[in-house]
RNA sequence: UGUCCUGUAGUGUAAUUGGCAACACGUCUGACUCUGGAUCAGAAGAGUUCAGGUUCGAGCCCUGACAGGACAACCA
């Protein structure tokens, strides 16, 4: 409840948008009727990534908070491009996010007809030509940003003509290529996109929708706007890149002599992250390579592999909001990202003990066969989590770098003569170790036990420097954890624009640990299930976790102070 | 040499023109703790790209520079 107040103050004070700002004025201005709606407008060629989050947030949030809706429109005019096997994926991971589309799922595809139709009369009213010429010739023709361009041969072809053309493109006379379709605006405009645009070519690959029923299709900047007033939208939300659409946007809108409302195209910026690739065709490469596992491998910005990677949607919520839309290009630290879902993984992830190095330690006065169930609470900040039984035992296993031959100054873990507490257990000192002389490596640590002091009981009030988490040997479930790094790290290569990116690729972005041991209560933990492995950082058990065979991914470590002390 | 967009601490975002520019992340200090590397307390760090102008007063308005980005796909 008192969370609840907090979290609204919060939001109160979260300051405002200039998109936000706009659609309040549009309201206030008693624009289209006071109705507010927005849209998704995804192309199915490809999985959703963080990027993506950024702008579902934003067309769900702001239908939402205005008392609107927001559709689901898949933007699916190249058929050459676009798959079912996407379509399926993106929805699954708008839902995952925590959004709704609940009936109105569309496609551009479903507007084919009343484009064409539309197409039809832009010809009717000389507004549009066929145009003969090749690619080349007609790119040549624009000129270039700042020279203007030359008309083409064919704009004043009559519109009869240019009637019976159109129709025979779509009926398959003709072959790719061949004639194109073009809007007659302005070839001397400033704006390259107001230089008669194509806005129809013929294409004769089968639409994962419509089939063979079309040869021509739609150009992007042809569908976009008018598929918004199709759908009766109002604020047409979409990134920087088409701030220079919007003459072209408003144009068609025009065309459609709109009284009633308008819809209006806002641009944001979109998400750029330190060291992370978010580059749609990239991501298809480390796919296709092999550089990663696939589409949902735990290190992909993709939404499919941060969930496999243990983030919620809740923290990648909580990160679009931290993050705000502007006009700026900015390059987000994923820092801050980290940051989301250590504050939310640290409210809702049960403290469980893990050894990832495991170390043996017997505790020599401790009886031989006996083993006790210590009480250890699940989550310190959530009493409602409650409390589990571990089992305790004559030998258990602790983290290698638990341990110290000679430890430096500030050193408050195990260390010859050094007394630590078991979280949830004794006090133990160490007595004694073994070491194998050829490595160095520490194999084995005895130590006391100090039964007064058992956690919980009248003698636990004695403090110790240091407390360690453990596993009992006998008990223990042998567990593989990966520890997934960032999969571009040393140099940020967010912003090459180049092939070089895979030079940045990290070596170290995946390690399967083997042998590590868990606490039993965990070989049974369901698939995404988070944890926070106590001192570690926060783990996610992965959909192919078996009880025989269990699986860990690492979230998001914890920062280790002791790092920073060794420097 | 065109059009459009953008310039506020390391990063990202705030500041109805009117209190020596606020918040978050990050960084650094300390405290505390059966350990959550959470929490608490504190610190450093920009005078708002630059130059003019309007004004009693300007990140905010005007002009001009400078810098960065977008635009010349039969992609979206």
């Amino acid at each position: 409840m008192n969370d609840e107040i907090t979290r609204e103050k919060e939001e109160a004070k979260a300051p405002i948008s200039f998109i936000e700002q706009f659609i309040a004025d549009d309201l206030k201005d008693g624009k289209n009727k006071g109705r507010i709606m927005t849209r998704f407008p995804p192309e199915p060629n490809g999985y959703l990534h963080i990027g993506h989050a950024k702008a579902i947030c934003l067309d769900f949030g702001m239908a939402k908070k205005y008392g609107g809706k927001c559709n689901l429109r898949f933007d699916d005019t190249n058929p050459v491009k676009e798959d079912v096997e996407y379509i399926d994926s993106i929805k699954e991971d708008i839902h995952w996010l925590g959004f709704d589309w609940e009936n109105r799922e569309y496609y551009a595809s479903d507007y084919f007809g009343r484009l064409y139709d539309f197409a039809v009369d832009l010809i009717k009213r000389g507004l549009a030509y066929v145009d003969d010429q090749s690619a080349e010739l007609i790119s040549s023709q624009k000129g270039s940003p700042s020279q203007a361009g030359t008309e083409s041969p064919f704009r004043k072809r009559a519109i009869e003509e240019n009637l019976d053309l159109f129709e025979r493109m779509n009926k398959g006379e003709f072959e790719e290529g061949d004639h194109v379709l073009r809007a007659k605006i302005d070839m001397t405009s400033p704006n390259m996109h107001m230089r008669d645009p194509i806005i129809y070519r013929i294409i004769k690959t089968a639409h994962h929708r419509t089939g063979n029923q079309w040869n021509v299709y739609p150009m992007y900047d042809f569908a976009h706007g008018q598929s918004d007033y199709f759908e009766e939208i109002t604020h047409s939300l979409c990134t920087l890149e088409f701030e220079v659409h919007r003459p072209l946007y408003d144009w068609f809108i025009d065309q459609l002599k709109s009284d009633e409302y308008r819809p209006r195209q806002i641009e944001f910026n979109r998400l750029n992250l330190t060291y992370t690739i978010m580059s749609k065709r990239k991501l298809l490469e480390l796919v296709q390579e092999g550089k990663v596992s696939g589409w949902d491998d735990p290190r992909m910005p993709t939404l499919c592999g941060l969930r496999r990677r243990g983030y919620t949607p809740e923290s990648i919520r909580r990160f679009v909001e931290l993050i705000g839309y502007t006009k700026v290009e900015a390059i987000n630290d994923v820092s801050l990202l980290e940051h989301a879902v250590r504050e939310d993984l640290n409210a809702r992830a049960y403290r469980v003990f893990g050894v990832l190095n495991p170390l043996k330690v017997i505790i020599t006065n401790y009886p031989e066969n006996q083993v006790e169930d210590v009480e250890v609470v699940n989550n310190p900040e959530d009493e409602s989590a409650g409390k589990r039984f571990v089992p305790f035992s004559r030998e258990i296993f602790i983290e290698q770098d638990d341990f110290m031959e000679n430890p430096p100054n500030k050193f408050f873990r195990l260390a010859p003569g050094m007394e630590v507490r078991l979280k949830g257990a004794y006090i133990i000192k160490c007595e004694s170790f073994k070491k194998d002389t050829s490595t160095g490596e520490i194999t084995e640590v005895n130590c006391s036990y100090d039964p007064a002091t058992r956690s919980g009981s009248e003698g636990s009030g004695r403090k110790v420097k240091g407390t360690l988490h453990w596993v009992s040997a006998a008990q223990a479930v042998d567990a593989e954890v990966r520890l997934y790094d960032r999969l571009f790290d040393h140099e940020d290569p967010a912003g090459q624009k180049d092939d070089d990116y895979r030079k940045f690729l990290n070596p170290d972005s995946l390690k399967v640990l083997t042998g590590c041991k868990i606490e039993p209560s965990l070989a049974n933990a369901k698939p995404l299930e988070k944890f926070q492995f106590q001192r570690i950082g926060y783990f996610c058990v992965d959909p192919d976790s078996t009880p025989s065979k269990p699986v860990f991914n690492r979230t998001v470590p914890l920062k280790d102070p002791w790092s920073k002390v060794n420097k």
